[in-house]
DNA sequence: ATGAAAGCGCTAACAG
DNA sequence: CTGTTAGCGCTTTCAT
């Protein structure tokens, strides 16, 4: 929709009486240019208004100066944050962002994935979808030597350059705090283990249990994809368990939040009968009553990160190839849900 | 960052023996073109792995086939979901979104309006931060011809296109609902009268009370910043009123969650002390006790109405310039924290 | 230190 | 229905 034809650098250049091509370089801080021809430039075309067209450009010089993004969903605290991180570095550093959304669908992914690539991005920042099974659909970016970082949502077996935290510690932590409490049954609360996150995070809490000779039954283990409902069936099944648990590790704050109301709506007291704690970190925690104890991490900082050593690397600064795994950090927060007054110990 | 070298429309034409134009033309199902030369050509494009080069697209068509969307934060669920419904739309129209955030600051607004203005976006939807006073940091778009379309969070004085909820009818049906539960005492908890929407649901809760002879008075009001401490200060001062209130309209289902809390923890009882009202219908009004009677309204599909006309507009079936104001149904959502036992009627 | 000229890949007159 | 050609705005050799 072209209206009013916009400044170029002939524009400056006849007005100057000079080349174009001097422009170009002025504009860039070329060495090559004599100071104040440089400061004449860079006053003139302030003066007329301007900016350089990012099309011509990146045409020019075969590099798109954008950024991909997939996340795997996007109205969740944790996403939004990371994305905000991404977003601070990158602006910063003169990069578009590219936004996509695979809503945890493994198809939606690879349409994704096949867009941005065309769109040809400079570099791919990724959490993967809950479908999600393999990384075919980055092959294309590594062929070509575009640098794909994965963040939370990875596939450790890869050789690929990743951003996480601990789960196994979260895990282990989560748990060990639950114990601490007196539990002795501690029902596990997640989603598919073919996720790494899920998969660390038990492993963590196994590793909890075995260490204080709790302990462990497949019952013990509740799967369900992480909804409004798996709270409430959760709560339902730990309520047919007997004996009936004493803990659970929940791996989202909304399911934890959920199934402490159906707890509580059906008479089980929380944290006395069972103690809960929740993954996260988000608002709801201190909503829900009682508060939730949950575990906290740094999404904005996870975002800054991985932005930053994209683009690290595409400067040139860095090579991520050689970084496999950066760990941010991430903490037990305590509120009221996992704390029992009377330890049964 | 090139590694190796595109197919380009060059390539497709030289395998074929024909001119690159025709390939131009049968890649964009022009009627000009003969069927099997098309069938060929999409055929060879497909087979040599073929795919546009939006850049030198757009750098000859003079337009940059992006929307720009400056939103006022990032970390709401309403905003997510009208981004995901201005996604939707964008995406299948075949155009790019560059998503920028405003943080509720009028600087950080106008700095990303400009940045979007540099990047030549084709048209602009924005939801004004919560400081933005003045519209001006839009007129050149206006004045180069790109659309601007507004939501939720929009100046009404001025002929802008928007799209909204109807405030007043929410603040009203609210109101009306808690004074049909014998509420006469209604205290309203919401954000600077300046921004739209807080004015009209405000107006919407005045109209409510005249019309049911209730009297209003200043103390009545309270104008926060709709953070966590808003809602515990709301409940503070709701306590020290005399007589209490009995009834709340609040601006915002967190902050009213919190209020919720405050007034439970000091021995208020939620709904037959005080019955209560939220917006948004976020998912916390299930977690909170008493679950909360709020306001839903649309999200998505605001998203998607804002980008559906702003695309239409684009393509010259329609002109916004003729259309000032699209309103978006909702509703109430009537859950416990409103519904009085014994109506004091 | 500056200029001339070519070309990135695509589209759109214009010509046939 | 198809081909020829010019040019979008920029960067970058290559000259000077």
């Amino acid at each position: 929709m072209k209206k009013t034809r916009e400044v170029t650098i002939y524009d400056i250049a006849k007005e100057l009486n000079i080349a174009a091509s001097t422009v170009s370089r002025g504009l860039q801080d070329s060495p090559e240019i004599g100071k104040k021809t440089k400061k004449k430039i860079f006053e003139t075309a302030t003066k007329m208004g301007y900016h350089v067209n990012q099309y011509a450009r990146r045409l020019r010089q075969q590099q798109s100066n954008t950024i991909g993004v997939i996340v795997h969903r996007l109205n969740s605290n944790f996403v939004t944050s990371v994305l905000a991180g991404i977003e601070k570095v990158t602006t910063q550093a003169g990069y578009d962002l590219l936004i996509a959304n695979s809503s945890e669908s493994h198809s939606q992914e690879v349409a994704n994935a096949k867009s941005l690539f065309h769109k040809r991005v400079d570099g791919l920042i990724v959490s993967l979808s809950f479908e999600t099974i393999d990384l075919d659909h980055f092959n294309e970016f590594t062929e070509k030597g575009i640098p794909v970082l994965f963040f939370d949502r990875v596939e450790q077996d890869k050789h690929s350059t990743i951003v996480i935290i601990d789960n196994i510690k979260c895990g282990y932590i989560a748990t060990k705090h639950l114990i601490d409490q007196g539990c002795k049954r501690i029902v596990h609360v997640t989603s598919s283990l073919n996720r790494n996150v899920y998969a660390q995070r038990y492993k963590g809490y196994r590793k909890a249990l075995a260490e204080h000779k709790l302990s462990f039954n497949e019952n013990l283990l509740i799967v369900g994809n992480l909804t409004e409902d798996t709270g409430v069936e959760a709560a339902m099944q730990m309520m047919k368990m007997n004996p009936m648990p004493d803990g659970a590790f929940i791996t989202s704050d909304f399911v934890a939040s959920m199934c402490i109301r159906t707890l509580k709506e059906n008479g089980v007291s929380v944290p006395d009968d069972i103690a809960i704690v929740g993954f996260n970190n988000d608002p709801i925690c201190k909503i829900v009553e009682p508060t939730l104890t949950t575990i906290n991490y740094p999404g904005e900082d996870m975002g800054e990160i991985a932005a930053r050593n994209l683009i690290n690397h595409l400067n040139g600064l860095t090579n991520i190839s050689q970084t496999n795994t950066i760990t941010v950090r991430s903490e037990l927060v305590v509120r009221k849900s996992s704390l029992k007054k009377t330890k049964t110990n």
